[in-house]
DNA sequence: ATAATTGTATTACTGTGTTGATACAGTTTT
DNA sequence: AAAACTGTATCAACACAGTAATACAATTAT
């Protein structure tokens, strides 16, 4: 599994664990009913504890990216939020809001936003012919 | 002084009042030059202590978007952002990978979002026509 | 059946982030 | 010049987030 943990970055490891994962998902590197390394597994590639890891899965299956059976393992889920449309809108308006804010902050205008936004939308998954 | 606090959120006070101020800066509805409340008035409007206003206005100046003269005041900077172009890019990606990540997980294609995002844009600074 | 693997729960330690009290240092106003 | 305002620095207190050690419970493989 394809995950690199920073020391400075400042996150805690296990929202890096996390981040990485739904970035994974996201992107579709990762694919419904796929199934994850083991919370001990994946502990000792990163040179972590375990806990921090099963929090990470915690996490993920709290906000339905994940599901994970007792003895069995964890795996990627099928992808519909649980979350109410009313939420949704909430959640992003808020992250939209950040995004322009802090677009502004650094003297970029709306305009080359939305330019640099599609241009990432595309490499954003880009790993279905790039992909080594 | 236009600012709002919410004890539950999770966020700390000192991080609600930069995120509101650069909010308010970034919409134009404050603007270069414009002095801001004092450090204790703010606080006692907001009831919280002096030393959280200090912090949060500590904060905005070290990003670059005030100023403060000790013994006079604290005042809305130029607008110039002190960061090189590459950070500005790497900040930015950064930000943009979260808001298409969080936006596939609730399932909002790429072709909505950039629709949403626009709209937004334009409510953004709509204080204009709309400030009572 | 039994052993080896999986995730989970409990508990505790530790650092540090957030807030608070108080005294200091410059400006501005009177 | 003095008083009343500004922001700043220092120190302490407290809570909580993050990580860790260890034992438990369920599933899978032998």
């Amino acid at each position: 599994m394809q995950i690199q943990l920073s020391e400075a970055d400042g996150t805690p490891y296990y929202q890096q664990v996390t981040n990485q994962i739904k970035f994974l998902v996201a992107s579709g590197r990762l694919e419904p009913h796929e199934q994850l390394p083991s919370v001990r597994g994946l502990a000792q590639q990163l040179t972590i504890t375990p806990n921090t890891v099963a929090r990470a899965y915690r996490e993920l299956e709290a906000e339905g990216v994940v599901i994970s059976k007792r003895g069995a393992g964890v795996f990627i889920s099928n992808g519909v939020s649980p979350l109410s449309n009313k939420e949704k809108r909430r959640i992003l308006n808020e992250r939209m809001d950040a995004l322009l804010t802090e677009s502004r902050q650094l003297g970029v205008d709306e305009a080359t936003l939305l330019k640099l936004l599609r241009q990432r939308s595309q490499k954003f998954d880009s790993h279905k012919e790039g992909e080594k």
